[in-house]
DNA sequence: GCTTGGCATCGTAACGTTACCGGATTCGAC
DNA sequence: GTCGAATCCGGTAACGTTACGATGCCAAGC
């Protein structure tokens, strides 16, 4: 139907009437066949425009030379998470360049994310999956690592077992920024957290956590804004924080979209960054840079993230059983320019 | 080797003593199957968690149940167009909704867009194409239509064939935002255009060109910025006008990306947003509403487009030879809150 | 001359699915 | 009691590919 007829290997083979077998294995370069039949063989597939179809060859090696992404889509907001543009195109053509197509899966907040990823191995369509948004005690690592589907992570969880992932260390920035805030004389600093159950925000509070019992600074719960930040959540929160009787002088934004609510509560108020309340963020899409503020900013390459978790996925592809890799990214906080 | 065996159709005519075939029937609720028999079938695939191979039935039926978006990445910059996040968003939701998954072709700069078609078309492994940055005269459209791939695009052309697109009125918005500007008085005034060959620039321009004739203001070349703008480029772009000697009153933005730029170009000089300069932008992702300025935006659902890009790929693979269905979305400008 | 072994190629089967045709049983109608 | 039709099911082949064993051939070794 369909672009007419494909060539395929029959049609090469009937060509130089040699047998599809032969033609087969001249196109991998297989030893076992005479040089110059491989470059006739060759020369007629360039020909004709012979690209082996790809589900003939799924269904007989069982490779289907697909990696599936399976990524949330926060649907109540337009945006969800600017980083994951840079990250969707890192992993895309770091795939393209390992030989596989990159499938996403987008799941809805309505979605079972245990279920998502029991569909697709079933589906038996992909050789690999990888997977984000990691929670306490993730149970589809277990479930993956027992049905032996190789996967790689973004994001640990806290789980004794081994299981390759890719990570930030969350706990080290959100440390940092919360001690960058200390050296610039804060002592109220809030922290915000974006998901409640993420693991990027179980680490990142732990950081926070840490720098403050350093300076021996007690926590207050309702400097934490946890659960579920759009750029509208994040400016209501902390406009509320602003309209308290004891304000923050000091803030740990979580990324771009709710740094960019956070500004908007301030520049409501008149109250201006660097000089009313101090700001440190994370922003890996360089986007504060470009923001008329004064905002200390700490930056992951995304598409780098893509292109490491590809490469784990694909050394776990090719070794199901060997030791499994772990990246874990640190990073450093810069000044605005 | 991976998952162990999985469940197939002859498993489960073993364990019913019937024939594959009557099985395949059954689970697609063929009328040639007592309903009884259906039942039976049904309550084993349930309990061996069947899965109908993806691989098994594209070969016999040549469907693929996958659709493929090409999309082009610029590498150049950490975030090409913010907008196509929500896009993604939208064609995985609607593409999982259709029954199909959707599978992202990332292409660089450095790719032939005709050559990644082709090879796409070759490797047969979608049902359906999504092509995107259209240009003039864009080749690919007579290559899809003479293939007979059902595809859609996303953006029109200058072609004098009939195919399928869902579209932005650029022509329309840009006209509007020009006359938006002139209704503030500016008779200066900047136009940004992202990449110079693209059909949508060329569009934005058109309306530029329409509201200026109509005012009967001259054309200033020096005022409109042609190619590849990044955030850094914008900045540069616009700082360059605010440095010359007669400096636009009035700027139209492209995209989100393109505002940020030209915001921190203003801010470096200390000019004002609304005051100084009176700016109108494109906005399809609801950014410009949180930035500390007086603009007028325009915004388009890009999340929506996704689901028409589907709709009418949809209706396109069941009746190829049908009409072909075009969606050309208006939208309305809206003063900042 | 007969075997040995390496080389180049071929034939067959199989992956899981569906399309097509043919066969068996039942039932009502003449 | 025979016939046609309807209902339900089975067997075979095929999609394009690769794995595996088999086959023919020629040179070298005894």
């Amino acid at each position: 139907m369909k672009s007419g007829d494909m060539a395929n290997l029959k049609q090469i083979a009937a060509e130089l009437s040699l047998s599809v077998t032969t033609v087969s294995r001249a196109l991998k370069d297989g030893p076992e066949v005479h040089p110059s039949t491989v470059a006739r063989v060759k020369e007629v597939a360039k020909r004709v425009g012979y690209v082996p179809n790809h589900h003939g060859r799924a269904l007989k090696t069982g490779q289907t030379l697909t990696l599936t992404a399976v990524l949330p889509m926060e649907t109540r907001d337009y945006l969800s998470d600017l980083a994951k543009l840079p990250l969707i195109e890192g992993l895309t053509l770091a795939a393209r360049q390992a030989g596989y197509s990159l499938s996403i899966y987008s799941t809805t907040p309505d979605d079972d994310p245990v279920e998502s990823v029991q569909r697709l191995l079933q589906a038996h369509s992909a050789d690999g999956l990888i997977i984000t948004r990691m929670v306490s005690g993730d149970p589809r690592v277990k479930l993956l690592l027992d049905q032996g589907i190789p996967f790689v992570a973004f994001g640990r969880t806290d789980l004794d077992i081994a299981y390759p992932y890719v990570d930030i260390d969350n706990e080290q920035i959100a440390y940092e920024a919360t001690r960058r805030l200390m050296d610039k004389g804060c002592r109220r600093i809030a922290l915000q957290l974006l998901v409640q159950k993420d693991q990027a925000s179980a680490t990142r509070l732990a950081g926070y956590r840490r720098a403050m019992a350093e300076a021996g600074i007690p926590i207050d719960q309702s400097l934490i804004g946890d659960g579920t930040f759009t750029m509208e959540s994040s400016a209501a929160w902390f406009d509320r924080l602003l309209a308290s009787s004891d304000p923050p002088t000091g803030l740990a934004c979580a990324n771009e979209l709710g740094l960019l609510g956070a500004l908007h509560a301030l520049g409501r108020r008149g109250l201006v960054p660097g000089r009313d309340v101090h700001i440190v963020t994370r922003d890996n899409t360089r986007l504060a840079r470009f923001l008329p503020a004064n905002i200390d900013v700490h930056s992951v390459d995304m598409a780098d993230v893509g292109h490491k978790l590809i490469a784990v996925l694909e050394s776990r592809i090719a070794n199901p059983l060997g030791p499994v890799a772990t990246i874990l990214l640190q990073g450093r906080f810069e000044p605005a320019e």
